[in-house]
DNA sequence: TTGCAAATTCACAAATTGTTCACCGCAGTA
DNA sequence: TACTGCGGTGAACAATTTGTGAATTTGCAA
């Protein structure tokens, strides 16, 4: 799925080199020609992320940023004009992901937004190491350790019990765990979801009286645990 | 445990930037706006690394400078203005490690700031020698030794052996790993990684049963370890 | 410029995981 | 107890991701 970026900036030249560029990287591109227009293509287009001129006509790029921030962690790489200092820092400070000073290389340009994105892409909030009396899961080596011993599971099965016991005793529906685990953009729901707490389970079999995946009838899973 | 920078600089805008850069390179910094609080500062905060600015009010940075090298060995940068040749040449002389000049590319000064950390040869991020049972990665020599024998490796494949080897257990996607070995301005994706990883296993296959590079299946890859 | 070693790209086979299906059995309700 | 859904399973099938050998392209040194 192509992600969406929305190119705010007011010389027209600059902002299709950038639209030809990045299409030929496979984005799906908006052009804002000031402030104003950025903010109501940032509620209808929804980018994945947003390149944004800091001199701008109507609303300047730190207002725009300030908009960004104040409902979204939506990621955003600020132009500058070489040399302003204190525009990097403040930006920076404001939530800027990254800066770029004009005049750009496209080849920097791609090169930063690329990092940028796998850098939010992986920046998860969701902690490294979940313990639960002998079950450890660690999802920085993506090892599940059951009863002191590894046991081999595939990353799908492993998110989806990462997930669960990242909020224990929380009951979830099918639906939430596919867009959770599977991404909101997954078309498909039958058993899958079912399958794969199946397969857990027999991994997880016999292993504590302290924890279990639960069924909750009616409604979905839960990871259920006296908390030790 | 994270290396400590001090930073002596006294145009507020410039030591932000550079402070926020460092931070999310890792390391723990403290800004000293003026000569004599630098002296103070680098007794109580004991910073492996130093970057100096050479204009600074009450003690400029050759006074620092002649201070820091009196006693001990820490790297120092210099930071100096566009121009200042003569600057240059004294600093060196004066046991500078290295000089930047201003205006400059936060990307520049990251760059040399790690690669005086490597020269002065305190182990930062990248150790020089990673040693797990029998396998000894030394990157100051750039060898590898396998069971007791030297085994001739290309620069990339050392450098993707060292960087997966420094965390152990740690599993990398194909993308972290090209933006740590190949650089976030590398293109093209393909199955560099992989066929660096296969020729990495023709060298240490059957090696040891304590390590192994090891595929997580649609994740990536990681260096495993039981620690010996 | 020539020659070589290293790095990349390519094309396909092989391995592993993810999804779908069909059917069984049990919980909740009168 | 019979009925109605929903959940559990195992197997078959599909989709992805990897492993590899070989062909190309690069980069460097002589």
């Amino acid at each position: 799925m192509p992600k969406k970026m929305l190119i705010v900036e007011d010389d027209e030249n600059i902002a299709e080199l950038v639209e030809i560029y990045m299409q030929r990287e496979g984005f799906t591109t908006t052009i804002s020609p000031d402030g104003e227009d950025a903010l109501k293509q940032l509620r209808v287009f929804r980018p994945d992320i947003v390149l944004l001129d800091v001199m701008l006509p109507k609303l300047d790029g730190w207002g725009v940023l300030a908009e960004i921030r104040a409902t979204s962690k939506t990621p955003v790489i600020m132009l500058t004009a070489k040399g302003e200092l204190g525009d990097r820092v403040s930006g920076l400070q404001a939530g800027a992901d990254d800066y770029i000073t004009k005049p750009f290389e496209m080849k920097e340009v791609i090169a930063r937004v690329h990092a940028v994105l796998r850098r939010a892409g992986s920046a998860e909030s969701a902690p490294e190491r979940l313990v639960f009396d002998n079950l450890i899961i660690d999802m920085s080596s993506f090892e599940l350790t059951v009863g002191g011993k590894k046991v081999d599971t595939p990353p799908k099965e492993l998110e989806l019990l990462a997930y669960l016991a990242s909020s224990p005793n929380r009951v979830y529906t099918r639906d939430q765990l596919l867009d959770a685990v599977w991404g909101i953009d997954y078309f498909g729901d039958n058993r899958t979801v079912d399958v794969h707490i199946k397969r857990l389970r027999e991994k997880l079999e016999g292993a504590s009286e302290h924890w279990q995946l639960k069924t909750v009838w009616g409604v979905g899973y839960k990871f259920e645990t006296d908390g030790d």
